[in-house]
DNA sequence: GAACGCATGTAAGGGGTTACATGATTTG
DNA sequence: CAAATCATGTAACCCCTTACATGCGTTC
């Protein structure tokens, strides 16, 4: 049992799902690829972590509808006090730019600019999937509770929100900053190229 | 070459360094450790993009003091534009929020709590930093340019900074969510415990 | 008609963590 | 006096990515 099962255990507390739909989404908080996923799921069935029931499907291989069981639950209970380590972040991006300074100044530019339109993108989807539930639970009845499985969902999808507009924000300050650089010397640029101390 | 061997790279073209500097440098930005570090720089010393000088210590083994060659500032502006991959995010904490819902509400809390005080820590040490880096720069003459080995840390260092208050903003955000609901239920506690729909 | 989404699986190989090994100096 | 920091390295193992494999329906 790695992290990675306990978090699947964690989604499947909310209802039941296929590795499919656990697979996209476990994505925004933990990269899986569904061959990671799949053996897994298999794994936690024979230890009666979780079971499954094959829907079958017209034309298609069957669909594994998983839930959780009794002893998963009890397994999930376990793990959330215990302690948690710290989150990984890798990042291409940031790792150029400690080399950035010998290269051509406007391919910094275009570094920041491609990290910008994809947070743009981002935050639009999120947005989206915010007020959808946020209609949601005022459906369900009561504010954001605690108690209701969909509370999880609420301070990541706005978390993950909070994210992108930091993201946005510090690109277009950066990008403000390579600017004001570019148009005070223009032509200092041939002057780097090509050197080095 | 994978990613992390031109991170390396990136980081020695800022001036030499120890594989022990480098390994606590590339933290933030790619965790990585020692055993995955000296390897990596063996291989690519072989490889004539790198090349070491032994210093020797008095009651410790030798110190080898990396440098970059001219084959690996070749390397190095090579990989800059080309498409750069998505960061990758792994976080535990997040990932127990989806199952949080049928655990004590108070473990919830202590969550939120830990992690606070991680980056708050965190926060206080960024901005040391950042105060220090911002003193070098005005010795060193001009303003903030990115023909400056020291851009690259400086925006990187203010994206740190950034995302750990977003991190701190968050986490007290939810708490006073949390707390909201304590106090006005606060023996729904009971009932929602070792149930399941 | 090529590409994407749904839907599941396996295999190989590279990337990353943990543990083993050593040893002096400094800090709490 | 124990723990952390500096400093390097190896080996085993697990985690994760990439690629292979299949097949239908829909969208551009």
């Amino acid at each position: 049992m790695n992290t990675l099962s306990y978090g699947l255990l964690a989604l499947l507390s909310q209802g039941p799902c296929t590795g499919y739909e656990l697979m996209l989404q476990i994505q925004p908080v933990w990269q899986a690829k569904h061959s990671q996923i799949y053996p897994l799921l298999a794994k936690m069935e024979q230890n009666g972590l979780v079971q499954f029931v094959a829907v079958p499907q017209k034309e298609k291989p069957d669909k594994k509808v998983y839930s959780i069981t009794e002893s998963g639950i009890a397994a999930l209970r376990q793990w959330i006090p215990e302690p948690t380590s710290e989150p990984v972040k890798r990042d291409e991006l940031l790792l150029k730019l400690y080399g950035v300074w010998l290269a051509d100044p406007e391919k910094a530019v275009q570094l920041f600019e491609e990290r910008l339109q994809t947070f743009t993108k981002r935050s639009v989807k999120l947005k989206a999937f915010l007020e959808t539930l946020h209609k949601q639970m005022e459906e369900e009845g009561g504010t954001r509770s605690l108690s209701s499985p969909s509370f999880g969902r609420y301070i990541l999808l706005k978390r993950a929100l909070d994210n992108a507009r930091m993201e946005m924000e510090w690109c277009e300050w950066a990008l403000q900053l390579l600017r004001e650089q570019g148009s005070l010397d223009s032509d200092s640029v041939q002057g780097n190229l090509g050197k080095r101390s």
